[in-house]
Parts: structure tokens; C-alpha cells; sequence
DNA sequence: GAGCGTCATCAAACCGGTTTAATATCTAAG
DNA sequence: CTTAGATATTAAACCGGTTTGATGACGCTC
């Protein structure tokens, strides 16, 4: 019953119990399956099975492994293990934006946090890289996908005609869109309907009596503006209203209110103005307070997001609220099931929420 | 001269050439070490030799290997590499967060973009993790540290008596402190003085004309709040004028609204508040316009971060501005050349900025 | 008690790189 | 014409896991 003890003392083993004071750098060298081997007096085959949850493993030896385990703290090497599995347990997440935007966008942490909540219990890590224009976006993905890092991609902020879907088609790797269907419908996507917002924001006003309603959208050329405001021109139809046609911005403060003022000086001014996100709203607030026109009494504002500040100001804001982070989470296990091979669910996502705050009031008469 | 072609055509060069349709799986099993030098007519240890600039190469073996690496797009595998090297060219970030709070904080956008930029130059990637609360949090440095996916973290968001230093010290993984130096000095540190925000916000309403200034100050337990509490009471000191109490909020519109309304209740309300965050400061313009003061001529109020919105409000807000991105950079700088044994040069940060804009003005006499 | 299936176990190969140590080739010096 | 020295090249070991195929022990049945 005695093994021999010393059998497979190999590398590692050796070194440690002649461990260096453990002030200068930690644990030193961390210990291998090896030396969980040889404390439990079995092979790294076995030790393999136990943490594998392979059967094959008597309760005995399994029980060593387990003890040796704990009592080297050790974890198996993540990339040693990737090399083996040919699986990196880490998808990837790479933002194209200039970086000095980046904070303006709301959805970005939300998103990250949302992700991360749905990769943390799978036992996944998240790669995000941030890049500034669309050649370094390509090399970024091309990097990713080829040295084997991820084993899965995030495409978020869709362009109509985006590259990336082609790119990644071709590079084999799994991708998830996150935001609306591809019009090819290579990669699978999910994305909450957010032009059900919009739809909701136009009831909304038409319900307080509007009939004149202008709309700020997003920057030209993204996925979500178009369907953001195509949704907003079959909102107007549906509700036969007439349209004004919708002012280009690019989701910045100083863009929201130079596209209000625009929006004022027409002959006949909107009574009502959807935003496509909260900051320019607010900066619509502030253009058209400005000029002396009350809002809601003199105009009734929406916005897009419902950012943290959005009730803070003066007057509460009138906003959609996406629930980001469910949608977060959703995108990280169905990019997860892909990459593993299982099919694409697509999950139910929970239903954009419309904030009634106090920006938004009956037209004057 | 002419070698032998097939000599070394191991595994995957054969299957290489009878590429399935390109169709289906994109590239499909990516090419190796192998192929490549299989194509170069070499040894893998040529090409290794290559590719790290080492010498012993002759130019014509290069070039037959740089040829080769081209038409095949070969990459080296990153886990292969960090297997060898034991090294993952990896660094990690987790922020400790619930993660519905994380959108409101501007800091973390601004500072993982920075990060990027100073990363992706040197060919380094970032793992993010975030976390709800201490627990997670502990295991997902000790992950981090011991499956060896990452070869440094970031310490963000110190509390006072943060366990964290202590930790990484223990699991002998570099680490580099974002804000100010910790007390016991074990790990590096880098950030940018804050507390000279405050005193330029003090110093700036002292020249006003202000005498009777009010904080509100940020979440307790954190190491940048205490610091900027202690800024403020300096440069009161130093100014020579009366202390209020400062009043503990916790970064949210609503703390800081309920914050101004405690100051504006006082017997003797100040006629100037300065606000650990933007946020709070709009909040708190909002609180006090709802009391029927104006802003700034009743009230003057500073806030802190510059968010995007600062200046799209009525009125623009005057508020302290940190360069986090260019903050984010070389915090990358330094925890990469702390990882690859070089000495920790702490960079010289650009100082914060002072911008004022219409929400201060002298006090009514 | 021979034959057979089941189960536990482990040595060895493998993943795709890096690195070492030995070998082959070429020059220059003696 | 040797021989030493420099240079180019590679086979093999190694990093730390996973996986395969072989082996041995055991309990059954007939």
C-alpha cells in the first residue's frame, strides 16, 4: 500500500519544499499538475480526471487529488490547458471609437458589466481592445482571431455595410452581433428591439396632443441609427402624422443642440423633439431654454438611454430605457453556447421601458 | 542546394494543401510553427529565431521565412507562446462595482481607453473583470494570479485598509495602484494629484469672494475621497477660511441633491459648494434651483471629472478636469515595464485642469 | 480455474511555441 | 594542410496541461 514516495518528484516538486522566504516574491513559481501528481501519489492523468469530472477516478484517489489540490492552492495554467483544448475560455471585445468619446456612451460600462455577469460563472475572461479607426479595428480582430486568444467575438456599434461581418466569416472565427440582425444573416445576432422605443416615445407625445414631432438622431451610417429612425418614420405613419425630416447628429452635446436649434428655426417649429440619446437631449433642453422656450410648456423633449443624470436635472427627463445589462449577460452566454458548439439561442430579451418623467407635456393650445 | 521537400512535412502541412472549401469554416485549423517552417524549408527553431530578432539567421533563410509566414498569415499562438515564455503579455483589470452603478462613473471608459493605448503598441492585452463585491473580488485576482492568464493587475478605486496590496503581494503578481501612493509603500503607485483640484476649486472661489464654502464629498472608505477631503480642509486652512463639515454622498445624483439640500438648510447655508463629482454637482444645481436660488448668482457650485454633459447645461458647469486617458497610458506603461523586470519609473502626469465656466461667480454681497 | 468484461491507473504523445546544446559549414590563421 | 573559431542550422527537451492506448487487478460466469 506504501507507494514509493519519491517516483515522480520531478521539477517543481523538489523546489518547493526548499521554498525561498516567502516575503520576496510570493509563492515564486506556482505549482503544476506535477506536483498535485506526486503529493497525491498518482499520475497528471489523474489528476486531469478529477478536475475534469471524468469517471474512471476511485473515491480514494480521488479524494488525495482533492486534498493535494487544496493544499498547493494550485489552478491549472490557462494556457497550458488552451494549448491542450485548443479553447481559450475568453471571448473578445473591441470598441472602434475614438477614445475621448468613449466616455460619452452610456452603453459601453453597462454592457461590459452586463457581459462580464454572464462570463464570470462559465469560468470565461473578456479581451477588451479600444481602437480608434476602422484599419486598426481589422488588425485588432485579425490579431485576436489568429494567435488563438478568443474564442469568440463581440460586433457591437454595426455600420450599414460594416466589414466586420465578412472579416470574421472569413477568419473563422465565432462572433456574436450585438444589436439588430445583419442584413445577410451570417453571424447571428441579438439586440433588443429599440425602435419599439421610439414608437413608444411617439404614442407618447401623441397622446399629449402633438402633432408636429421632429427627431435628432444619431450619427449617419450605424445600424441602430437607421433602424432608430426608420422606426421613428413608421411611428409617424402609423400615427398619420406628417414629418419633419429627422436632423443628423453624432451623439454629442454640442451636435443635440446645434441640430435643436435647427429643428426651431424652421418656419413652423416642432412642438415635441425625440432624441436618440439623453445627452442631446439634455443639451436640447438647454438649447431651447435658451431661447426662451419652457420645456415641457413650450416644448416637450424625449431621450434615449435614461443615463444616471437623466433625473437629475431640471425638468426630469422623458426617456427610453434599455435594460443593458440583461442584454449584456444574454450576449456573453449565447456567444458562450456558440463557441462551445451548441446552437444559437436567440434569448428573450426584456423589452425596451418607457420613463415618463417631466420633460414631456401637452402642446401649448 | 535543392533540399529535401518533403522531409519535414509533418502533421498539419499536408492537410494544409488539400484545403477544404474555404467556405465553411474560414480558415479552419489555423497554421503553426510547423508550416511554416515546413514552407521556409527550415526549423522551427529558425523561425522562432526569426521572429524574435535573434540572431544567427543568414539573410536568405530569413527571407525565406518571412516569405513563408506571409503567404501563410501565420501568427504565433499566443498560449503556445506564454506556455514557453511564462509570459501572457497579458494584464488584468478588475473593477469591484455593482454593476448597475458602473455607468455612472466616468473614469473607468476614459481610463480602460487610455489603458488600450498604451497596450496595444506593445502588443500587450487587457483582461477585464468586474466584480459585485469583496468575496468575487478576491477570487478573481487570485484566478487571475494563479491560472496565469495575466502577468500584472491594476488596483483601482483603494479603499483605506484595502486588502488588496497585501494580496498581491502574497500571490507574487506585479501590480500597479491607480491613485495615490498606498501607506505602506509595497506597491507601486500612479495618479494624478487630485487634491490640487480642490485646492484650485477653492482657490478660485476664494477669489470670488467667497468665504463660506461647503464639500460634498464622495463615497467614505475610499482612499481619493479621504485625500480629497483632506485637500479641501488644506486649502480652507491654508486660505484661512471657516470649515462647514463636509457632507459624506456617494457619487449619485440623488445622494448629492440630498447633500445640498443638507448644507442649503444650515443656518448660515454657503454660498459655494464644491462637489466631489460632476454628477452631484448637477444634481445639486438642480436641488438648489428647486429651492428657488439661483446658480450662480445665489449659489456658486464646482463640480469634479468634466463629463460631457458639464458644459451642456444651464449653466455650463465650472469643474476640475483630469486627463485619464493620457492618466490610463502610462499607468500601462509603467505596470508593463514593472512585468518585464524593468524598475518602476513613476511618469510624470499632466496636471489636473481648472475649467471654469458660468456656475460660479462672486457671491451676493 | 480458464476466460472475459469492467474498472482504475498511468506512460507517452500531443498541443505550438521557445530554448539549449550539439552539429555542420565556412573562413582565417598557423 | 591542419586546425581553431565563428556562424548557421537543427534535433530535442521543455513549458503545463489533455487525451489515448496499454496494462494490470479484480470480480464474474461457466
Amino acid at each position: 500500500m506504501v507507494r514509493d514516495q519519491g517516483k515522480a518528484g520531478g521539477s517543481a516538486g523538489g523546489s518547493r519544499q526548499a521554498m525561498p522566504p516567502p516575503s520576496r516574491r510570493g509563492g515564486g513559481s506556482r505549482p503544476t499538475i506535477g506536483d498535485v501528481a506526486a503529493l497525491a501519489q498518482v499520475s497528471k492523468a489523474t489528476v486531469s480526471f478529477v478536475i475534469n469530472d471524468r469517471p474512471g477516478v476511485s473515491p480514494q484517489a480521488r479524494q488525495r487529488v482533492l486534498d493535494a489540490i487544496d493544499q498547493l492552492g494550485w489552478q491549472p495554467n490557462a494556457g497550458a490547458r488552451a494549448l491542450s483544448t485548443k479553447r481559450s475560455q475568453t471571448l473578445g471585445l473591441v470598441m472602434r471609437r475614438p477614445p475621448e468619446l468613449l466616455s460619452t456612451d452610456p452603453f459601453f460600462p453597462q454592457f461590459v458589466a452586463g457581459i462580464e455577469t454572464g462570463l464570470a460563472p462559465l469560468g470565461y475572461a473578456l479581451v477588451l481592445q479600444v481602437v480608434p479607426d476602422e484599419e486598426t479595428e481589422r488588425q485588432a480582430y485579425e490579431r485576436l482571431a489568429r494567435d488563438g486568444r478568443v474564442d469568440g467575438v463581440f460586433l457591437t456599434d454595426l455600420r450599414t455595410d460594416d466589414p466586420r461581418p465578412a472579416l470574421v466569416t472569413e477568419l473563422g472565427i465565432d462572433a456574436l452581433i450585438v444589436g439588430p440582425p445583419q442584413h445577410g444573416g451570417q453571424v447571428p445576432a441579438l439586440g433588443v428591439d429599440d425602435g419599439s422605443g421610439v414608437r413608444r416615445a411617439v404614442s407618447h407625445l401623441r397622446s399629449l396632443g402633438h402633432r408636429w414631432i421632429g427627431h435628432v438622431c444619431g450619427a449617419a451610417g450605424f445600424v441602430h441609427t437607421e433602424a432608430r429612425c426608420d422606426a421613428w418614420r413608421g411611428a409617424l405613419a402609423d400615427a398619420d402624422l406628417p414629418e419633419i425630416p429627422p436632423v443628423a447628429a453624432d451623439f454629442t452635446g454640442a451636435a443635440g443642440a446645434r441640430a435643436t436649434h435647427q429643428l426651431l428655426d424652421l418656419d413652423r417649429p416642432p412642438t415635441a423633439i425625440v432624441y436618440a440619446n439623453d445627452l442631446m437631449a439634455i443639451a436640447g433642453i438647454t438649447a431651447a431654454t435658451s431661447r426662451g422656450l419652457r420645456v415641457p410648456e413650450d416644448l416637450s423633449v424625449v431621450g434615449f438611454d435614461d443615463i444616471p443624470l437623466a433625473d437629475c436635472i431640471a425638468p426630469p427627463l422623458t426617456t427610453v430605457r434599455q435594460d443593458v445589462l440583461t442584454w449584456g449577460r444574454a450576449a456573453a452566454q449565447a456567444l458562450v453556447s456558440l463557441t462551445e458548439g451548441g446552437e444559437f439561442h436567440a434569448a428573450e430579451l426584456p423589452p425596451v421601458e418607457f420613463v415618463v418623467r417631466a420633460s414631456t407635456a401637452p402642446p401649448r393650445s
